[in-house]
DNA sequence: TGTACATCAGTGAACGCGCGTTCACTGATGTAC
DNA sequence: TGTACATCAGTGAACGCGCGTTCACTGATGTAC
């Protein structure tokens, strides 16, 4: 089942229509992305486009997949360039990861965790799987560190909460259904975790963060080590 | 310097404006406001408008600056009204009441915290202030409550690590001169808060906490309590 | 090797739509005498 | 109290713009014989 040369040649015309249009949405906003402003910058006429895309929203989900991807590949690489160092220190090298990406590629980073684009809505079932991957390196670096570790978390985050009990044994039920079996204080963890690094990267990108924190570099790294730390992951 | 009939007049008619237009945004998204959308929804040509602002820009800016102050408001309304509790629980409610703002108003969120909309930059000389006094609610609470309070807080919430240092004293020194005095412990508590409870409610607002944390109510709740505790405010 | 033919990427015109903004106007209101 | 007048909120037409999408087409390419 080989890709025929046509397929290969539409898959490539594809991507450089993607290209196009996250230079777009770097200048003019996600709202922006369009065919004919795509078509204009690639010196192609609008309908031209349409041998490779059906319509405009299978391009943007076809965005937003890359994105959720792109993310969760740049979170891999990091783990596996430092698979060599403990844990904890792996964790700590893919929540940096996390917002560098977000940072370099703030336009991906918006189309899949800010406004909606309007008139648009993403598929759950492409988007949903991407975006899980996200979630899953992390989990799973969290539930080897803690595997490994010695020391003992903070009260708070020794055990689940009671009253999110519920909730982390549904996720947990999921996950297991989707072949990655996971402990469960361990997703509890990366729960309470991901908003955490995800609040400030928001904050940061559109600049609300800034006029209150000058050097976020530095306040990013002393959060994800001081959490790294208070979920007994490493030693303090 | 009373208002004239015929500023009065104006006045209302554009709380008019304001009402429809968020009317619009929460059905078709806040990027697509649009002074002739507004117009036909109020049974009015779009041209009518312009006696009340003079251009789209400037009703987004007030719609913004209206976001902000909303917000502040309302956590001064739940601070208010738990005065006679513990400083803490006063945090508490003014925490709880950020997120169920922006629960309610979902669009005047997203337009102060979300995407930036397409081709307009708002002035930062009429959002600053307005967007800085939720800032100084809750670092006025934190401040007095850590004032009131016994408890020692865990060792990261008890100093401010060398690295912020820098920043926090910037910040302190900026507040000062803008009239406000706070401690620099307390400042870098809220700065250290305030992106937890921001990156739950992003989350929330566009859908990307809830497949993985089922009952969002308790789990914002609960991180809440764990960083008042953490922070030595409550007892734990 | 040369010719006939099918494929299909890209074109240009057109559709109906929405936008912000300007302009000259109308007609009701309310004031001044 | 009655009339003349100024004010100004709202209208309708128009400007130039951009959008997604459709359609019939052209002309280069590459294949089949």
């Amino acid at each position: 089942m080989s890709k025929t040369r046509q397929e290969e040649q539409h898959a490539a015309v594809r991507e450089e229509i993607k290209k196009f249009a996250r230079l777009i949405m770097e200048k003019e906003g996600t709202a922006n992305v369009s065919i004919r402003g795509i078509g204009r910058q690639m010196k192609l006429t609008a309908p031209a486009l349409y041998h490779y895309y059906p319509n405009r929203d299978a391009l943007v989900t076809d965005l937003i997949f890359d994105a959720y991807n792109a993310l969760a590949d740049a979170l891999e690489h990091a783990r596996d360039l430092s698979s060599n160092l403990p844990l904890a220190e792996q964790l700590l090298n893919v929540l940096m990861a996390y917002r560098a990406w977000a940072l370099q590629h703030p336009v991906d980073f918006e189309l899949i965790y800010g406004n909606p684009i309007p008139g648009y809505g993403a598929p759950q079932e492409v988007t949903g799987p991407a975006a899980n991957r996200t979630f899953i390196i992390i989990a799973g670096l969290v539930t080897r560190a803690m595997e490994s570790s010695d020391f003992t978390p903070r009260p708070e985050y020794s055990r689940i909460p009671e009253e999110m009990g519920d909730s982390i044994r549904k996720l947990a039920g999921e996950m297991a259904a989707g072949g990655v079996a996971l402990p469960e204080l361990a997703l509890y963890l990366t729960a309470v975790g991901w908003p955490r690094i995800h609040g400030i990267i928001m904050l940061e990108l559109f600049n609300h963060i800034q006029p209150v924190i000058g050097g976020v570099d530095n306040f990013y790294r002393v959060q994800v080590e001081d959490m790294i730390r208070a979920m007994g992951l490493k030693e303090y």
